[in-house]
DNA sequence: TTTGTTGCAAAACGTTTGCAGCCTC
DNA sequence: GAGGCTGCAAACGTTTTGCAACAAA
């Protein structure tokens, strides 16, 4: 059985990372790797930290200053939603999805759609090399709706 | 001449939104609605409230106020972009837009695309009303390639 | 007259930074 | 052994808040 291109793992391309930008390959490092690759879903640099204490105890900066190589080696993503403190996910393993906001409580749900996903991935830029994207769809949940209709009859 | 549906004005549609919600219509919240009005491109709350000064004077507190209330009235669009502070602009008379932002030196440029906009525009939800979206596109500009390929090549 | 809005300054919040000691290389 | 990395706490910059005075309704 041939074992041509193997999907690398998080752990080994995070040290290919750490190497080819000689850096040092600290167990803090990757303690927070693993556990944020066990996460499922959005979090944040404080939930991380507070997780994290349970296990491998390392600082809120230290969580920051990994965050931010995790970022630049493309093994987390970042968004900013409105009110909110940075959420993180990571980039490996979970389907490209896109966001949908509710405007009135925040409420975030994740959704995917081939046209949209093939249209993005279709669009050449002449002097940017694109690398991912973010789409933020925003308007009201249906909880939302019946409030938001109450104000306006209310008039 | 018939003049069925006739576009309404900022303005007017800020009147609309103040009164539908039991909100003072202050010569502060107008003149911050010219002021934005009067920009082209994306601004921030302190660059707003110093622009400002020069014609009608108003608290930084009151920017703020008053750019929730705008936000809320769908007559300005707002977005986090990394380490900056929030960016808005103007939703009306504007093209609609998406944004690609180079992940190494968070150089943002402007371009807009037919087929993702109709592929967005497409897309139904079953809970959720969407009225506007955002999208952003990571990737790497054309200057910051050639550090970054500096950067791999000396490993 | 009532009460929402303003300006001001202080507080809050997430994030970054400075520094001494530690540990990878 | 040298220098990057850590933890800690203090600093930072943006945004929010509390409150007394003001003004729209």
């Amino acid at each position: 059985m041939k074992e041509e291109s193997a999907p690398l793992s998080p752990t080994e391309l995070f040290t290919d990372y750490l190497i080819r930008h000689k850096h040092r390959k600290t167990p803090e490092r990757y303690a927070i790797l693993e556990k944020i690759y066990s996460i499922d879903g959005h979090f944040n640099a404080e939930a991380l930290y507070e997780l994290m204490q349970n296990d491998y105890r390392v600082s809120l900066a230290t969580v920051y200053n990994t965050l931010d190589l995790l970022l630049d080696a493309a093994l987390i993503v970042k968004h900013q939603f409105d009110g909110q403190p940075a959420q993180y996910e990571k980039a490996l393993g979970a389907s490209m999805h896109n966001h949908s906001v509710c405007t009135v409580c925040g409420r975030i749900k994740e959704f995917t759609d081939k046209k949209i996903f093939q249209a993005i991935q279709a669009k050449e830029f002449a002097n940017f090399k694109s690398s991912h994207y973010s789409l933020y769809v925003y308007g009201v949940c249906k909880k939302c709706q019946k409030k938001k209709k109450q104000i306006n009859t209310n008039l």
